[in-house]
DNA sequence: CTGTAATGATAAGAATAATAAACATTAGCG
DNA sequence: CGCTAATGTTTATTATTCTTATCATTACAG
């Protein structure tokens, strides 16, 4: 986001709560800072940033976190289709590639 | 990031999977790209990155979205305690506030 | 309790992400 | 099957992140 993204508030805390818990995963893995955000490739400041869950950090940032802490498995399955119950009850037919607005009534 | 960040291949995947997954809960939906842009709050540009699973994108990219499709809820354990099963094993006491080395045999 | 190392915070600069505009492509309604 | 609107892509510009360096704070070992 080069513009400062207005982030809902449930979406800003799922964000503070998953920063929370890589710090929390990393202290009981007994890493400091330094050599956490060493092996995942940036700044201790960004590792900072990431454990308070600031929503400008890039995605990379975050995956590469838990792919130090073995945390990746969960991130896969966050919007699979199986677990999607609200797509479930929509889906009739096969998924279109485009989306096309109906033909407005006369 | 802004030294682009080197992530690893297995951390590239989840990343790329979680944007085509975001991409098929889109089409179920039966939502335009404009118009899933404009609800997220950003531009359409910026979509196609997520759905591609670009790993530079702002984390509150990825979290808008997974807002606007009602999927932000298992975002919110992905590395919650209960299911951190290398945790579990390390954990012995009261996590410390602060790693410190042990200090250096003589 | 005390000293020290780990963490938190701040500022300035380099690198990159995000946007808008315009054009190319292509899916799917009719 | 053809037309049109939806999507994908590129370029130039702007805004913001990420980094390095430095200083302040504080938890923990001894």
């Amino acid at each position: 986001m080069s513009r400062k993204l207005h982030l809902p508030i449930p979406a800003r805390k799922a964000l503070k709560k998953l920063g929370k818990d890589i710090r929390d995963a990393r202290l009981r893995r007994r890493i400091g800072t330094e050599l956490m955000a060493e092996r995942a490739g940036f700044s201790r400041i960004t590792l900072n940033k990431i454990e308070q869950g600031d929503s400008g950090v890039s995605v990379g940032g975050y995956v590469s976190a838990l792919f130090v802490l073995g945390m990746l498995d969960r991130l896969k399955d966050i919007a699979d289709a199986r677990h999607d119950l609200i797509g479930l009850m929509l889906e009739e037919e096969r998924l279109p590639k485009r989306i096309r607005a109906p033909k407005a009534e006369k």
